[in-house]
DNA sequence: TCACATTGCCTAGCAATGCTAGGTATGGAA
DNA sequence: TTCCATACCTAGCATTGCTAGGCAATGTGA
C-alpha cells in the first residue's frame, strides 16, 4: 500500500519511489531496495502497476511505474481497510482498565 | 502487540484472549488459535509474558498469561511505535496531489 | 447411552514477505 | 583511473499468519 501510495500522485521509478516514501513519511520509512524492487514486481504481476523503460535526462535507463485502473481501485479499498485496521488497533490499545469505570 | 494489549488489563488464558481481542476490536480481529498460541509461546520465550496453569471453575486446565515487567515496558514502546507508524502511514496516504495546491 | 458441541490446549508445515548481502551497469567527479 | 551516486536486480534466510489437523475433558440433547 505504501508503494502504491507513492506512485499514486505521479508515475515514478524505483529509486525515486524510495526517496518519495522516505520524504513523505518524514524518514519513518526508509525502505531498502531489496524490499521495494520485489514489491514493484509483485504489484506489476498483480496488475496494480504497469511499467515501461525510460531514459533519465542524463541517459540512464529507468523503469517507470504507474498505477493501473485496478491499482487505483485497490488503493480505494486499501485506504478503507487501513482506516478500519488502525481504528481497531486504537480500540485495542485504548482500553487498559481492569476495574473502575 | 495486540495480544500483549489484551493481557494488559488482566491476566487471561488463550481462549479468553481471543475473545477479548474480538470483542475489543469490534470483530475486526478474529484471530485463529493457530495464530494466537504460537504468539503466546513466543512472547513468553521473550519474557514479555509469564504463565502458570490454573483450573477453571468447572475443572478444566488453563494456561493463564500475565504481562511481566519487561512486557509492560515493551507495551510502552510499542504504543509509541504504533503512533509513529500510523502517523507515517497517514502521512503517506494523505498526499495524492500531483499539482494544484 | 452415545454422539456431538464446547472449552481449552497444541503443532507441523505451507506460503508470503522483509531484508541482508551480494551482483551488474553507467555517468560524473576527484 | 578510481570512486561515488544512480539505477536496476536476485538468492536465500528468518520470521510469521494461518490452515488443518490432533488431544483431552466436560456438558447436552437425542
Amino acid at each position: 500500500m505504501i508503494v502504491l501510495a507513492a506512485v499514486e500522485a505521479a508515475p515514478a521509478h524505483g529509486y525515486a519511489i524510495i526517496d518519495e516514501i522516505r520524504r513523505r513519511s518524514g524518514g519513518a520509512f526508509d525502505l531498502p531496495e531489496g524490499t521495494v524492487y520485489p514489491v514493484l514486481h509483485r504489484l506489476e504481476a498483480s496488475q496494480l502497476l504497469s511499467s515501461h523503460w525510460e531514459k533519465s535526462p542524463i541517459g540512464r535507463r529507468r523503469r517507470v511505474y504507474a498505477l493501473t485502473k485496478r491499482g487505483k481501485a485497490s488503493m480505494v479499498e486499501r485506504r478503507t481497510s487501513w482506516v478500519q485496521f488502525s481504528s481497531a488497533v486504537n480500540g485495542l490499545l485504548a482500553e487498559p482498565r481492569p476495574c473502575r469505570t
